[in-house]
DNA sequence: ATAACACAGGAC
DNA sequence: TCCTGTGTTATG
């Protein structure tokens, strides 16, 4: 028999396929396929990417394929174009593409099996039991107790820490009985949605837009345009009753931390189907199983994060990405894809809709509106007698400061404290102070491995750096003249924490930062305490601005904003935009109205005036008008590539060589090497090369062209680099 | 990525 | 001469 050859994909970052030989009593593997296969000295798992191929080395050079480890492909035909397209696109090795997208377990070489679980309930006779007469035996009356609540599964017994030989003895009283379960490609139908909203008008005019498309398999995609309040997720919930009365299946993408159970629960309670949730909180095993049920059709719902864009669905009828703008839909390292751009082309290849919802639309977003390739649905309404925020701004340069806070502002909380409302203050910065400063030599306390203050936390009594994670006791005395006058600088949240309850003793006050919400379970929490109005003082990072709702929050700060006035990052306006839109949308739901007050130094800004006076959506358009003006994204394409190393030399070397190579397309225009904006973190040097061209097919082929040749350039081996395709943050 | 390999400098 | 750390090279 003439030998047989395939080409695979391994794990390795390298943009180069290996061969290998099928020994004749193997089966030929189809593409898609993993395969076993000895590399160098060690056994990895790669993907089949054609077969019967034509070997490109010497065929003696050649091993042979230990195992096939599947006789279907993973990926059906059009995510695995998709995969292979998301390969080229962003010039990404395949084999680290194909097994970012596989669950671990896979990506281990085990077989995509389903696993069968024991289920545990209350017999008949079990349910007549008295707890309270099982006192000695109190285990027993754990188990029990919690079989009451409802059957559990094996995992839960496990999880609470149920003795085996409790079960058993349970089992054999006759109280507790078994099923096994197999969580296999189960049918489920919806023919019932449960407690439908009636639809303002533009609610209904979106919803009915989407219908026709959705019914048809056209792969079309919607930008639903919607402020806060305006009732979203009614449409989406709308848009996905249509798709899964049908029988087809829908994906819900959301950004990383706005993925929770209450999410989930309320997709529940509108439709009685299988849903799964793909997040980070779950096991190797659990992914499996979820990734199965999603491709094989038992799930009708699949809620995930980013990474879920890749799990493959036998019927998807819709795609609903929900906060489109958020930045955590780009992956920030390794295989550095968009999932929202990823949609957009996966719905084209498998002919579904897609909703992009926000309140905040990216500028690339509207762009793609505007140019007709996304249909605009507008919310402008708010639902309910939910009113429409206040807008004011405070000049801090007339104002005394105590501790971030104006005299102004403090006023103005007090008027709402006093009315028994909520006030929300959003400070962008844990800890207590952004730095220690010598008052007599003007020492700083930096990081010694990067170059970034470390911050104070008086709470854990440390100075931490945000950055490599390093930490270090607080001085007493100036690390270079010796002096005693050391003063802190820069406001956090735990300072504001503390001087709130010096202005305003009699109110309670919560911090929700990622220092008060590091314990599991603290954050949900808090949060629960904060909508209960539980605290009437509410702090807050970042992570507070999303989504959350607090009925009694009548007045939401932002303390300092002035950082994005000035940033060298041409995104920084649209982010703070989003991010002050977000905020304000925390403010004056429900019946109360709501103000939102910014401090700064810049009022006569005009993105802040943009802001206040306007809105978003003007705001957008004048972003729109600049970014055209400027050729920036979305109007012109943009690449970087990124290089770090123990010497600052090193780093800018790879750089150099490359934009040599770069710097002679007539189409393309090379920036750099300069300082990424961390110049230094843990220790190493960061620098970064920026490729700019007006159209993105010439960027893209010459990338392709030289990237062979960048890859081995003798400079490569003295520093680490990478190349991200639309980067997201960059000064 | 990763491991084998080659080489240089220091210890014994 | 051996050991160890570091850079180089191949991986089918």
């Amino acid at each position: 028999m003439k030998p047989r050859y395939i080409r695979v994909a391994l794990p390795v970052p390298m943009r180069q396929l290996f061969d290998y030989s099928i020994k004749e009593e193997q089966p030929m593997p189809v593409v898609g396929a993993r395969v076993k296969v000895p590399f160098g000295n060690r056994q990895l798992v790669g993907f089949v990417v054609a077969c019967d191929v034509t070997p490109e080395v010497a065929a003696a050079k050649l091993k042979s394929v230990r195992e096939v480890l599947d006789t279907n492909p993973l990926w059906p035909a059009s995510l695995w174009e998709l995969l292979l397209w998301a390969g080229r696109y962003y010039h990404h090795p395949l084999g680290e593409v194909l097994s970012h997208a596989a669950p671990a377990l896979l990506r281990k070489g085990q077989p995509p099996r389903y696993e069968t679980t024991t289920r545990y309930q209350l017999t008949a006779l079990g349910r007549e039991q008295v707890l309270s007469e099982l006192k000695r035996a109190p285990q027993q009356q754990r188990f029990m107790a919690a079989l009451q609540r409802g059957p559990m599964h094996q995992a839960g017994v496990k999880e609470a820490d149920i003795p085996a030989a409790t079960v058993k003895t349970l089992i054999e009283k006759g109280w507790v009985e078994t099923e096994q379960l197999r969580l296999h490609e189960a049918s489920w139908q919806c023919d019932q949605a449960n407690d439908a909203l009636r639809l303002n008008e533009e609610q209904a005019t979106a919803v009915a837009a989407m219908r026709g498309p959705l019914e048809r398999g056209e792969p079309k995609v919607w930008l639903l345009d919607g402020v806060t309040g305006s009732g979203k997720t009614e449409v989406y919930l709308q848009a996905m009753e249509t798709v899964l009365f049908r029988g087809q299946q829908v994906m819900v993408l959301v950004p990383e931390i706005g993925l929770t159970p209450q999410t989930v629960a309320r997709f529940q309670r509108r439709f009685d189907v299988p849903i799964v949730s793909l997040h980070s909180g779950l096991t190797d095993s659990e992914r499996l199983q979820s990734w199965l049920q999603a491709r094989d059709g038992g799930a009708a719902i699949i809620i995930g994060t980013r990474s879920a864009i890749f799990t493959p669905c036998k019927q998807l009828g819709l795609m609903i990405l929900d906060e489109e703008h958020d930045s955590s839909f780009k992956q920030q390292d390794g295989f550095r894809y968009n999932a929202r751009d990823l949609a957009v082309k996966r719905a084209h290849q498998e002919g579904f809709g897609v909703i992009l919802g926000s309140a905040t639309p990216s500028l690339e977003s509207l762009a793609n509106a505007r140019a007709g390739r996304y249909q605009r649905l507008e919310l402008n309404q708010r639902a309910g007698e939910a009113q429409l925020a206040k807008h004011a701004v405070i000049d801090l340069k007339q104002q005394r400061i105590h501790q971030g806070l104006s005299d102004q502002l403090l006023a103005t909380m007090a008027k709402h404290l006093e009315a028994g409302n909520q006030v929300l203050l959003f400070l962008n910065r844990r800890g207590y102070a952004s730095a220690l400063l010598c008052h007599e030599c003007g020492w700083v306390s930096e990081c010694h491995r990067c170059q970034a203050n470390m911050t104070l936390h008086q709470q854990a009594h440390l100075l931490q750096c945000h950055h490599c994670g390093g930490q270090r006791r607080i001085p007493h005395q100036c690390g270079a003249c010796g002096s005693t006058q050391i003063i802190s600088q820069g406001l956090g949240t735990e300072q504001l924490e503390e001087a709130l309850a010096k202005h305003f003793p009699e109110y309670k006050s919560l911090r929700i930062d990622r220092d008060s919400t590091r314990k599991k379970g603290q954050l949900e929490k808090a949060l629960q305490a904060a909508a209960n109005g539980e605290y009437s003082l509410l702090i807050g990072t970042q992570m507070l601005a999303k989504g959350h709702h607090f009925p009694h929050v009548t007045l939401v700060s932002l303390l300092d904003v002035d950082g994005a006035l000035y940033s060298s990052d041409f995104r920084a306006p649209e982010r703070l935009a989003q991010l002050y839109l977000q905020v304000a949308g925390r403010a004056g739901r429900e019946h109360k109205a709501g103000t939102v007050v910014l401090q700064t130094h810049h009022p006569e800004h005009p993105l802040i005036q943009e802001l206040v006076n306007n809105g978003y959506r003007d705001f957008a358009v004048a972003a729109l008008e600049e970014r055209q003006q400027a050729l920036l994204p979305p109007f012109a394409a943009m690449a970087l590539l990124r290089a770090e190393a123990v010497s600052q030399q090193a780093a800018e070397a790879v750089l150099q060589a490359m934009a040599n190579y770069l710097n002679h397309h007539p189409d393309v225009t090379v920036i750099g090497p300069m300082p990424a904006p961390l110049a230094k973190r843990a220790g190493r040097y960061r620098l970064q090369l920026l490729l700019h061209a007006e159209q993105r097919a010439p960027l893209h082929a010459w990338l392709q062209q030289l990237l062979p040749t960048l890859e081995k350039l003798p400079e490569t081996r003295h520093a680490r680099w990478s190349l991200d395709i639309d980067p997201q943050d960059f000064a």
